[in-house]
DNA sequence: ATGGCTATATGTTATAGA
C-alpha cells in the first residue's frame, strides 16, 4: 500500500497539477491538506473518475483537509478531539482496508505565525490535543499512520538555512518540543526510518527564490505507530512535483507499506 | 534589505500562509 501526504495549497488551483501527480505516483491512498474549499465545493470528479473515494472535511477559504482512496475507506471520522469551540477544519480520520486494516489521520497542524502571540498558542493547544488522540490512537495497537503538514521543522538538518527560522514558529524550542513529544509516545516519522541525514525537503516558499537556490524545510510528515512501523518498506519525496506547471509550495511526501 | 509570491474572499484590496 503507497499512502501519500499532499498539502496542495487550493483544490482548485490544483486542478491540473494533483491530476497528473497522482497519474505518475499511482498512490493508493492521498491525505490533502490546504483544500481551501467548502465541502460541497470540492470538485470530486477528476479523482472519481481514477477510482479514487472522496472523502473531504473543508470550510471556506482557508484550511480544509481531505482523502482520496483507491481501498475501501470506513470508519470516517471528522475535526480533532479536544475542544468543541475549534471550528477550524484541520482533522480527518478514517480506516484504509487493504492486506491490513490502517488507522489514517490527515492532519493540517497550525502555522502559529507570529510567536509570540494568540496564533501561537492555538499552535501549541492544538498540539497538545493532537498529543491526546495520538495516545489513544497508540493504546487500540492498531497500525495508524498519522499524516499532514505538521508545520514543525523538526531538526536543524531539515532546513537549508535553519538559522533563518530561528524565530519562527516552525522552529521555536516549544513547537520542536511538542512534535517530539509525540514521537516519544511512540510513533516514528516514517521518512527518516528510510533517509537519515541532511537535504530532505518538502516545502519551498514562493518567495525570494527559495526553489531555484534549494531553500527547503522538512515540515511535511508521515508518523506511524509501532504496528504501522513494522509494516514501512519504503518512504520518498517527489520533490520534482514542485518544478512542474503550477505548483503548491509543498510536494507530497510517500510511504510503502506491507499492507 | 524590503514578506520578494500565491490563493481565496472579504474582491481593484485584505488576509493568510510559512
Amino acid at each position: 500500500m503507497k499512502i501519500a501526504t499532499f498539502n496542495i495549497n487550493g483544490i482548485r488551483a490544483r486542478a491540473e497539477a494533483l491530476p497528473s501527480w497522482l497519474d505518475a505516483a499511482r498512490p493508493d491512498v492521498v491525505l490533502l491538506q490546504e483544500i481551501k474549499s467548502p465541502d460541497d465545493a470540492f470538485p470530486r470528479a477528476p479523482f472519481e473518475d481514477r477510482g479514487y473515494t472522496v472523502e473531504t472535511h473543508g470550510q471556506k477559504g482557508f484550511n480544509g483537509v481531505a482523502i482520496l482512496s483507491r481501498l475501501p475507506l470506513m470508519d470516517v471520522t471528522r475535526g480533532l478531539p479536544g475542544d468543541q469551540t475549534d471550528e477550524q477544519a484541520r482533522w480527518i480520520e478514517a480506516t484504509v482496508t487493504g492486506q491490513a486494516a490502517i488507522r489514517l489521520c490527515g492532519l493540517y497542524l497550525p502555522n502559529g505565525n507570529p510567536a509570540p502571540g494568540p496564533k501561537y498558542d492555538y499552535k501549541l493547544s492544538w498540539m497538545a490535543r493532537l498529543r491526546d488522540r495520538a495516545a489513544a490512537l497508540l493504546a487500540t495497537e492498531m497500525a495508524v499512520v498519522m499524516a499532514g503538514d505538521y508545520n514543525v521543522i523538526p531538526d536543524p538538518a531539515d532546513a537549508a538555512r535553519p538559522e533563518a527560522w530561528s524565530d519562527d514558529a516552525l522552529f521555536l524550542p516549544e513547537s520542536r518540543a511538542a512534535f517530539r513529544r509525540i514521537l516519544n509516545l511512540g510513533y516514528s516519522d516514517a521518512l527518516r526510518l528510510c533517509h537519515p541525514g541532511p537535504g530532505h525537503y518538502s516545502f519551498w516558499d514562493y518567495q525570494a527564490g527559495a526553489w531555484p537556490k534549494n531553500h527547503g524545510i522538512r515540515i511535511d510528515h508521515l508518523l506511524v505507530s509501532p504496528q504501522a512501523a513494522d509494516l514501512v518498506t519504503g518512504a520518498g519525496i517527489d520533490k520534482a512535483v514542485r518544478d512542474g506547471d503550477k505548483p503548491s509550495d509543498h510536494v507530497p511526501v510517500w510511504i510503502t507499506l506491507d499492507a
